[in-house]
DNA sequence: CAAGCTGTTGAATCTTACC
DNA sequence: TGGTAAGATTCAACAGCTT
């Protein structure tokens, strides 16, 4: 531990983190949070349907010739991240489907040990505007331990407290950082692009800390490690190269309260409601696609697409509005009006079947 | 389409898939969908994929040796597949974090496109029994394009529908494959460690196919793509070294019915219908030259041309550009802007007549 | 005050057919 | 091949305002 009174702990310091990692000694940190740049190659500009421009991520720190200097950057990072972790330490890097392939290639080759890649997944993420893709709706992070022999600690019971007494499970539902925890400049501007939720922060802290540990994140930003690491009881490193973020989160760490002892254990989850769309029967083969639906009193018929949608004669769409065309009503709640013909010959109301699968879940 | 000829189609392939995939015209398949395998053995051969070797590694095995022999192995297949695909093909990745950073990076270092990742989320995953890590609840699909510029086919309405017509996200729940869908031997034991759910497919092969078209599967195992393919009218070619899960997946096949052809077509989005020129609904007389448009709320008013022109003031042209110009926007849709007065005074926009129009050819 | 409506926004690799 | 024009495309959360 004697290693630790030559740590510029608590602080965050300006400049490149390459550097600044150099300078610190070996074995010295419990864990690390990195959430480098992405590489993202933005080309032009995006509209949404509404014709508003979407502010995309064309910051000079994000920006590489190719994959090989983004490269050659990631692995100059981890090397030295590594030769500061303690033996018994763990390292989180995040990542989208651009740069995180890099990222956990480079760590399987530096010989970190993957213990699990973690899905954020975003309960409100930037739809895709031009229908061209799935909406990206998740960024994932590593979680790696020093090598493969390495006793590094996971708190357990810690996070199946969080999770209502259940396992925690690799895919985490957390909201994107919005509304009074985003920080804004002085014209109401988001001060920093790529701000991360402190929820995110509080589980990975919680997940592979204890109180008065060390936490480093060499790419700090807006503050987020540094901010929930004081709030729980922990002990940070922050590395920033830009002055007016690195600002902004001393100002923002500065602000924290630290949790009482016994409180930094545990947050409330809030248990998800899964929703069952049509289309899920479909695929698991409960109304497989070509099955006829009835209305109660068969009064009119209508076939089931692959896609989950419904077609009777010119009407095409979901169970909704299907039912809705063929009763001429503005609306229908198409789980209650169509039915499937069961062997007997009965019919059976297809929202049972939705009922079905629910339980299963 | 001649090539086509030359297509083993509907066929299960026995023996090495780099070998057969070399036996394959080029650009001939239009999408891919790889499950490979994600052990690593010792002198660099590959073994067919087995539980035990999670947490269980070899004492003497040489970790650069091992990932290496790996990488060697994935870059080989994934040449051969770049050449069989079609240009405007997708290819579609699959692994856990032990294997998919490689694959993901292979994929990029080949000139792939990635266009996606998505995650599949269990419903019913093995909890992680010793509590030393996250329960490991999701496995990942990387899915990318050829190239950066392939014009690539992505069935956006058909997805949105089988999500109760909300944008499909990048992570999906779908269950393990258990119960009556799992091929079990004559013993009543698994006969595959990693078979997949066929509702996984189905969302692959409806988002990324047309019928008709071919899939290809390198890694078949126990034939949940090729019976899925059959299943929704696409044509498949399935290789798989082991003559035993061969053989079942033949089996598999032959006992699937395909879905009535009407339903196995995912719906088509506005792109892939015929366009109909709106001097179209001049000709036929369903918006007379003379008559007057209006936007919704009746802002603005346009006199249609006798050559499906609008005037609007000094605003001349389609009407996309004469829906854009008044209101300084830089694009408009003409279609959905612009509404006839209906003989009861109220307002109908010109894309329903179209709609008409489309109906009846 | 509650409920409802409008406008804004978030790490974005976001079009295609025709001439 | 490139240039131009047609026309397709959004979800959840929050803030601020009206009813």
């Amino acid at each position: 531990m004697g290693t630790q009174i030559d740590l510029p702990l608590d602080q965050v310091l300006v400049g490149d983190c390459i550097a600044w990692l150099k300078h610190l000694p070996p074995a010295s940190v419990h864990a690390i949070f990195a959430d480098p740049p992405y590489n993202l190659q933005l080309k032009g500009t995006l509209r949404r349907p509404d014709d508003s421009l979407v502010d995309g991520v064309d910051d000079d720190w994000d920006r590489f010739a190719d994959l090989g200097a983004y490269d050659a950057f990631t692995r100059e990072w981890l090397t030295e991240c590594r030769r500061v972790l303690r033996k018994d330490g763990t390292i989180w890097v995040m990542g989208a489907y651009h740069n995180v392939f890099r990222l956990g290639t480079a760590l399987q080759d530096q010989g970190y040990w993957i213990l699990n890649d973690v899905i954020w997944r975003k309960s409100n993420p930037m739809p895709n505007f031009r229908g061209r893709r799935f909406t990206n709706a998740h960024e994932t992070l590593v979680w790696a331990a020093r090598g493969p022999e390495s006793r590094y600690r996971f708190n357990y019971a810690a996070m199946k407290a969080l999770n209502d007494d259940l396992q925690m499970r690799s895919d985490w539902l957390i909201p994107l950082c919005t509304g009074g925890e985003r920080l804004r400049d002085d014209a109401g501007a988001k001060l920093h692009p790529t701000q991360k939720p402190e929820a995110l922060l509080h589980r990975v802290i919680l997940a592979c800390t204890a109180p008065g540990e060390v936490i480093l994140d060499p790419f700090l930003g807006s503050g987020t490690t540094a901010a929930v690491a004081k709030r729980l009881g922990r002990r940070f490193i922050g590395i920033e190269r830009d002055t007016t973020y690195a600002e902004a989160a001393r100002a923002r760490v500065a602000g924290v309260e630290p949790a009482p002892e016994e409180a930094a254990a545990a947050l409330p989850s809030k248990k998800e409601q899964p929703r069952i769309p049509f289309g899920t029967l479909v695929e698991r083969g409960l109304v497989p696609a070509g099955t006829q639906l009835f209305d109660r009193q068969k009064r009119w018929q209508a076939v089931v697409g692959a896609d989950g949608t419904l077609r009777c004669g010119h009407a095409t769409g979901s169970i909704h509005k299907v039912g809705a065309a063929v009763q001429e009503a503005p609306s229908c709640n198409g789980w209650l009006f169509w039915h499937i013909e069961q062997r007997d010959g009965r019919l059976r109301v297809i929202d049972e079947l939705r009922e079905d699968v629910l339980r299963q879940m």
